[in-house]
This record gives C-alpha cells, structure tokens and sequence, in this order.
DNA sequence: TCTCCCGATAAC
DNA sequence: TTATCGGGAGAT
C-alpha cells in the first residue's frame, strides 16, 4: 500500500503519512483531504513512500487527492522546502503561507481556462448602440477581433461589466486564448544608461544578480519594462515584486498600458481571496505572463519563468516579520538562480546586503546615473541648521520663508514628519511625569482632536487625564511635534494655504488614500504633510519643495541599521520633489548639519555612505560580514521570558563558530501586556549557522514551553 | 459530588 | 495549531 507523506498546517516540523490504494509519483503535489486528529484538514502531498515513516502508529486512509489545482511544481516544493530548513519554520506551515488561503478549504477550487472574447457579428453589435455611447462603441470595435480579460479591462473600468452583459445577450463569444504577445507599446527612447542596463539584463545567460542603482527619476521602471518585453517576446514569464499594495495599482496601470492584451496577475494581501487564488493557477498554468505582487507572491508557480524584478529591493516590507519570517528578496534570489534566470533588484539605496554583495562581485552593479526625463534637474539639498535656534513650534524661520515662497508661486510644499499624532507624549511640567502606556514600555502619543492618549504599539487608547497622575497638576501639555500639531499650526501660520495632513490616521477609511492622491494631482492643495506613507512612489508634478523635520533621531539610534533606514528614507522622500521641469528643494532641518550622512545625501553619494557604512559594520561584527539569528521568547513576566533563554543557550550545540549571546530584555520590552526577550547568534559562516540552528531547533522543541511563547528570526531586521 | 478551568498531551 | 483528557478548586 503506498503512502503519502503530508504537509499540514500544524506548527510541527514534520510530515505525516496517509495511505492511499493505488497512488503513485504523479500525486505529489497534489493536495488531498485527511481526517487529522478529530478534525479535517487539507494538506500538500510532499512524497510518496512505500512505507511509512513511523512503524509505531496507526495509519489512516486519505479521504480524497484533490486534481482541482495545477500541481505544485517541483521546483516550488524545492523552494518550500528550502523556506522550511533555511527559516527553521515547519514544512506545514510554509506550505500553507506560500498558497492563496483560499486552497486551505476542503472545497475544490477550479478555475475556467482564461479565454478571450469575440462579437459574434461586430457590425451588429455596433449598429446596435447609441451614437453617443463611446465606450460601448470603442468596445465593440475592438470586439471584431479577439480579445482578452485582461484588454478588456484596460480599456475602461466598467468595460468589464458590458462585456459581461453582451456575453449573457449572445453578442459574444468565447474564444481560445492566443498566447503570442501582442505588440508591446513603445515606451520612450531610453538614455544610454538605461539602455546598457537592459543590454546587460537581457543578454546575461543563466542565473545573474543584477543591482539596479538609480534615484528617483532615473527611470528603473522603464528598465523594467523594457527586460520584460524581452522576456514576453521570448514567450516567458516574468515574475515582479513590489513593497507596498499602495504601489501596485499605479504600476499596474503602467504595466497593463505597456502590455496592452497580456494577461497580468496582482497578488497582494489586498486582492480578494478569490481572485487571488485565480490569479495564482492562471500563473501557474502559464497563461498569466506577468505576477505584479507583495512579497507573497514570490511563490507563485510560474512554469515558464524567464524573468524576476524586485523593486525597492532595501525596503523592510520585503521581510515577513512573524510566522514564516522569510525576506522575499531573498527568496527570488534563490528562485531566479533556481530557474537559472536573470533577476533584478532596482533601489536609489539598496541594502548594505545587496550592496557588499555587488562589492564582492556576486551581483553586477548597474548605475542608472541620469535623470530619465531630459532637462529635469536634481533637487538642491539644504540642511537647516536648528542647533540653538529659535524654532516656532519645531519650524525653522527659513523654512517657514521656504513654504511661503511656494505659496506665492502656486507650487506645492510637503513637510515630511514621521510621526503621526499631535504630539508624542503628553507631559507633566511641574513633576516630569509622563505618559505612558500600561501595556507597553512605550508612550502615550496625544491625538488632540479626539482629545485621546493612545499607544502606537498596542493600540490602547484612554482619555486624556484630567489632572497630572503624578502630582494632580492640571496644566499638562502636549510635548515634541506630531504631523496633527503641525497641521494645526500651519493652518493658523499659513490661513489662506490649503493644508491636507497624509498619515495613518487622516487615511484610515478605504480609499480615502486614492482620493487624497487625486486632490493632491489637481493642485487643491499647497502644503502637504505626511508621514513615510507619502514618500514612497508617487509623483506629485507640482511639488517643488519637501521640507524634512525631526530626522536626527536616526542619527544616534542604537539600531545598528538606523542610519541606513535614514538615508534610504530621506533620499526616497526628495525625490517627490521636482519631478517635472520645476527643480526641487529639499530643506532637512538638524542638529547635526556636520553628520557624515547628511554630507553624502548633498554630495547624492550612496557609495561613499555606503562605504564608510560598511567599514563600521566590519569593525563592530555586524551583518553582511556576519549572519545573524534571534530567538526571542514572550511570556506573562520577564523573569518567565529570561528562563526560558537560559534554559535555551543551555541546549545550544557547541561550535566554535557560532557565537550565542547572553539573553537580554527587548528593546520593546514590554507589549500589548507580554514581556519579552531575546538571544542574538551569530556566525561568520552562513552554512555552520544554519546547521548550528537545525539543531538547536529540534532540542528545543522537544522541550515543552508552557507559558512562553518563542519564535526564531533568521536575518532579523531588527533587534 | 458536580462543574469549570487550566495545563499537558497527541495528532500519521 | 486544535482538540481532548484529567486533576484540582470551588460550588452545591
């Protein structure tokens, strides 16, 4: 009787066997449907085995081998299993992350092989519709010859629904789907660098690593676009991955125009469940030549893979920061040297990772030095310095002048603060107490208009206090600068000035982001205040001068990582500035106008930051020349945390070239009411860490941890 | 003696 | 993770 050996979404790293009359090899892949314990559940056949694993146990039968899915691939089982022993996580459960939640449910999932449309008789359909209705008009002209969902789409948001409708009259017809590429648009003419990069992309052979280095404006999407037309014209896949679901739309739009005619899949957490599980078998089939996507769609199959770009590739959304704590860029950088394909990772400020990778010459660096748009001028750097000053509420007078200059020349004005809420905390003056919250080691953030105290970690919210809890003084003030506090004041500084806040807060409702965008696009704003949710991807044509307040705290972090995030964010934050011909300004208000970074953000030069950076991190041991790992553990009280670390450094295999620090409280210490800790390790060899790991995961979860709750962290981006 | 809650344990 | 089992504490 043959067995199959399971993956199951249980926190247990190992499979289990089912037996199955007459299953052979083809069943891989495959998911089938198990009584496990008292309940039911779905699981991935990994194996099929003669034998069962565990002579010990009783075996039960499958219930049924679902055939609804593509199988799974080899090659994304291969992928999987390399997720599971490189993160430390359970087969199970990383099966279970990597495919569309939709496939967890016991129901079979089938999806229509995509199709196109044709009108059954154009001239018809035509002479049927009003003069007026142009849309319809323009549909059915387009309707002689075939065409697919995907065109349809493109030309109109509400073509689809027509298309159904006429469907349902008769008036079309399905037909088979073509899989040549239409004709790509032609994009603009590309300088001689962007040219040299797609040359290189597109003429590499085999598996390359190529580091795209551009600011803003230097055209990397049209890089992109470019080695994907290649790719399509060969009649392969290309798979592209994004940081943020804000950025997919916009670029989905760019790609649909590019590609007009080809099928284009966006998975990201935003996609209904539905459609993304359609999405994933059209990629999987092969009839979706582009995945457009978050970092979970780095495990779609794509059977026909030529192609994969990561854009943003330093951006921290990449890493997955609880379960399966994967970093997609790194997973693509398997999965293209798996497929033997050319990937793409395109950044103004790539990760001191990629960057020392390409100083080894393991990635080829590729500099996209110019502007894309000829005559757009760089923005002019200007640091304020702030250092005993006399600061109107956190705004230099220079500033100030800077915003009111825009404003008399109709331009737009953004300051960028990252810090929602009205102030950070609220503050005793006559005692110094502070407020804090009763579940975090955070503070309170005051939001003034609610008048409510709310903790940005927890979510804890509570009125504000009255009287001061330390001393029962009623005059308690609002301490430090929160993007609502300069909101206000720039509203009473500025009256005539149409002031729009962008932060968490001011956006919470569901498309209320898109509609700011477009108020912001029509030029109904003047001054714009936003936190890192505005700096990343969007061009604001008007925008002449970005104004950055409260950057030092980045400076002088103990996150050995800060000062990277910093220039990454600031050099992304400027380039919202004078991206037309209008040249842009940027003002960064410090303390520190002499900080080495700042310097290199004027000089724009990432490799003297970078370098310099790099020479730190050798000197004190940190990553790239080290590969690090976390275990950090949660439990009621910090002394639970702590027994449990010490009782873990304990089981730790012995090897020289592992190093196990001591267990230390974490820098968040205390959240949502669970205190917590962590032991850092850390090895110069990246296989003797990840052997040293599998085995002090197998002692570990072979001990019962009642009331703590652990978790491992391989390449943590934060300590 | 009954019931509820918590911790321990198994899951193929 | 989920589901069940059993022991102990307090209620009836």
């Amino acid at each position: 009787m043959p067995y199959l050996r399971l993956a199951l979404d249980v926190p247990l790293a190992r499979l289990f066997d089912y037996e199955l009359a007459d299953a052979d090899a083809s069943a891989v892949g495959k998911r089938a449907v198990v009584s496990f314990g008292r309940r039911a559940l779905v699981g991935m056949v990994i194996e099929v085995a003669d034998s069962p694993a565990d002579a010990g146990v009783a075996i039960k039968p499958v219930e049924a081998l679902l055939d609804d899915l593509p199988t799974l691939p080899a090659d994304i089982l291969d992928l999987l299993q390399f997720c599971a022993d490189y993160y430390q996580h359970p087969l199970g459960q990383v099966v279970h992350t990597a495919l569309p939640g939709r496939f967890r449910e016991i129901a079979p999932y089938r999806v229509a092989p995509a199709c196109a449309y044709q009108a059954v008789d154009a001239d018809a359909l035509l002479g049927s519709l009003p003069k007026r209705a142009s849309l319809q008009r323009r549909l059915a002209v387009m309707l002689a010859e075939p065409c697919s969902e995907a065109q349809l789409r493109a030309e109109s948001g509400s073509a689809w629904r027509l298309v159904q409708a006429w469907l349902a009259q008769g008036q079309l017809r399905q037909v088979a789907l073509s899989l040549a590429l239409p004709q790509p648009v032609a994009g603009p003419a590309l300088n001689p660098g962007q040219a040299a990069a797609v040359a290189a992309i597109t003429q590499s052979a085999g598996f390359a690593c190529h580091l795209l280095c551009g600011i803003t404006g230097s055209g990397k999407t049209e890089v992109y676009l470019h080695a994907i037309a290649e790719v399509l014209q060969r009649g392969l896949q290309a798979l592209v991955l994004v940081p943020e679901i804000n950025l997919t739309p916009q670029l989905e739009g760019r790609f649909r125009q590019r590609f007009p005619g080809v099928e284009i899949v966006s998975l990201h957490s935003g996609v209904a469940d539905g459609e993304r599980a359609t999405g994933w078998v059209r990629a999987a089939r092969g009839e979706a030549a582009i995945v457009l996507g978050t970092r979970l769609a780095v495990f779609t199959p794509l059977p026909r893979l030529g192609l994969v770009v990561v854009d943003e590739e330093h951006d921290a959304s990449f890493k997955q920061q609880e379960g399966l704590r994967y970093s997609a860029r790194d997973v693509a950088v398997y999965r293209a040297r798996q497929a033997q394909v050319a990937i793409v990772l395109g950044s103004a400020t790539p990760a001191l990772e990629s960057w020392y990778n390409a100083e080894a010459g393991r990635y080829k660096r590729l500099a996209l030095p110019q502007r894309a748009v000829a005559g757009a001028q760089p923005p002019s750097w200007q640091l304020v310095p702030t250092r005993r000053q006399h600061l109107a509420d956190g705004l230099h007078a220079h500033t100030l002048g800077a915003i009111e200059n825009r404003l008399a020349r109709g331009e737009q004005s953004l300051i960028f603060l990252n810090r929602r809420g009205y102030a950070p905390v609220m503050h005793c003056s006559e005692c110094g107490w502070l407020a804090a919250c009763t579940r975090c080691s955070a503070r309170l953030t005051v939001h003034m208009r609610e008048r409510r105290l709310r903790c940005h970690h927890c979510g804890w919210e509570e009125r504000f206090p009255p009287a001061c809890p330390g001393c029962g003084n009623s005059d308690m003030k609002p301490l430090g600068q929160g993007t609502q506090r300069l909101e206000e004041l720039l509203a009473q500084r500025f009256p005539q000035a149409r002031v729009l806040r962008i932060d968490r807060d001011s956006m919470r409702r569901k498309g209320s982001f898109e509609a700011a965008l477009k108020t912001i696009h029509a030029g109904e704003v003047d001054i714009l205040i936003g936190t890192q949710m505005l700096a990343k991807g969007h061009d604001f044509p008007a925008l002449t001068l970005v104004a950055v307040i409260g950057a030092d705290s980045g400076l002088y972090s103990a996150d050995f990582r800060a000062s990277e995030r910093l220039y990454a964010q600031l050099a992304q934050v400027a380039g919202r500035a004078g991206r037309a011909n209008k040249p842009g300004e940027v003002l960064i208000q410090t303390d520190f106008p002499e900080h080495p970074l700042y310097q290199a953000l004027l000089a724009d030069n990432y490799a003297d930051f970078a370098a310099t950076e790099l020479a730190e991190r050798k000197l004190a041991g940190f990553p790239p020349y080290l590969y690090q790992a976390v275990l950090r553990a949660e439990a009621d009280t910090l002394a639970e945390a702590m027994q449990f670390l010490q009782g873990a450094v304990a089981l730790a295999p012995l090897d020289e070239a592992v190093t196990v620090w001591d267990p230390v409280a974490a820098s968040m210490m205390r959240l949502a009411n669970r205190e917590r800790a962590q032991v850092l390790v850390q090895s110069g060899s990246r296989a003797r860490l990840g052997a040293f790991l599998a085995g002090w995961m197998q002692a570990l979860r072979a001990e019962r941890a009642a009331k703590v709750r652990w978790s491992l962290d391989v390449d943590p981006l934060e300590l």
